[in-house]
DNA sequence: AAATCGGGGCA
DNA sequence: TGCCCAGATTT
């Protein structure tokens, strides 16, 4: 195949060998790196994206366990894969992990694309992780630009257009393609990406230990800590969020969110945001009866619990409710209303906030 | 091009 | 607190 390039040694240019020499030094042992097959790495990769590494490791070696390959996931009904993917967030990578598994298994007899470009044909496989899969387990010559790659090659490069921008983008990748056509693909995108992780860090760099340093433009303009220039998303507003926490004969009433949107399909206290000027017992006890039909006595408040989204904030005030009348019939914000036992809850995919406050009840 | 989509880690 | 993290999808 045209694309496979076997190890060529140090045939890179000076900054790319020394690059690959610190890499062989300083990589951090990963587990889907160990024999790195199709499924694992592109397990790791979804996990992987806007998450730490550090976060994903555990998160991993459960997945892995509980779904050992590409059949297991796409026989898996979504709640099992949203609940081992609790946790994690954006859980729209779940969703599209099991759908991109069911149509690997219905479409391509259970074989994971090989190519970049097939790759990016799946459900949740975008520019990066198309990328790095093809490099990392067939050697494709692809860049995989992640959010380390742009810092980097930002500083290296002096770029100081935003990089944000698709087409800064644009140019970093087309700066990085020929030299990672010289080198192994695999070591050269995850040398850029643990470099970025590990020495060219978003705060404190450590250019003395940096392999790059001899030729990066923005140490040698004293502009490290200006670059890279990113344009900023504005600070959300903040709500403050009604919950009615139902108890009855040992269950409690969950609701399922919609599968669309926010949080998708995961189960929380029912919840809605607390009007302006509206008394929070007053509130509790609508937001009750409009999403789950119920009358409720309002009790004592359970403790408060403060979440932070990406666009927005949340304070979130409990309250403990007894059922007063009423029959179940769910809101339009309701996929799904269910009593539950304690163990039962705990086998549902919750939202964190649902987490903390079950933490504090069961 | 901009908005949407979580949660954890860190100074 | 604000920013960042091996981004993708929708509008």
């Amino acid at each position: 195949m045209a694309f496979m390039q076997k190890k060529s040694g140090n045939r890179g240019a000076a900054w790319v060998v020394a690059l690959l020499r610190w890499f062989r030094r300083h990589r951090r042992p990963m587990p889907w790196r160990d024999g790195p097959t199709p499924y694992a790495v592109w397990i790791s990769e979804m996990m992987l994206q806007q998450t730490q590494v550090a976060t994903v490791m555990p998160k991993f070696a459960h997945f892995v366990m509980r779904f050992p390959d590409v059949q297991a996931l796409a026989v898996a009904d979504e709640q099992a894969v949203l609940k081992a993917w609790e946790g994690l967030g954006y859980y729209a990578r779940a969703r599209n992990l099991h759908r991109a598994a069911r149509k690997v298994v219905s479409e391509f007899g259970g074989q994971m694309p090989c190519t970049a470009d097939g790759l990016r044909a799946l459900p949740g496989i975008g520019a990066y992780a198309s990328a790095a899969i093809a490099s990392i387990v067939h050697g494709e010559a692809v860049p995989a630009v992640d959010g380390n790659v742009l810092r980097v090659i930002a500083r290296f490069r002096g770029i100081a257009d935003d990089i944000m921008r698709p087409a800064t983008r644009q140019a970093i990748y087309d700066f990085l393609l020929p030299h990672i056509r010289r080198v192994n693909p695999s070591y050269f995108n995850q040398a850029l990406m643990e470099l970025g992780a590990l020495v060219c860090r978003p705060r404190k760099p450590l250019c003395g230990v940096c392999p790059l340093a001899k030729a990066c433009v923005a140490r040698r303009t004293q502009r490290v800590d200006k670059l890279p220039v990113k344009s900023r998303a504005k600070a959300g507003p903040h709500h403050d969020i009604a919950m009615a926490v139902v108890h009855r004969r040992g269950r409690w009433l969950m609701a399922r969110r919609p599968a669309q949107g926010l949080l998708g399909g995961l189960w929380e206290f029912p919840q809605g945001r607390r009007g302006a000027g509206e008394d929070h017992a007053a509130a509790v006890m609508r937001i009750a009866r409009e999403e789950t039909g119920l009358r409720v006595r309002v009790g004592l408040p359970l403790p408060t619990v403060k979440h932070a989204f990406s666009h927005f904030r949340i304070t979130v005030r409990p309250m403990a409710c007894e059922r007063a009348g009423g029959r179940l019939r769910r809101g339009h914000a309701i996929a799904e209303l269910r009593w539950v036992t304690a163990e039962e809850l705990d086998a549902l995919p919750l939202t964190k906030v649902a987490r903390d406050v079950a933490r504090g009840i069961i």
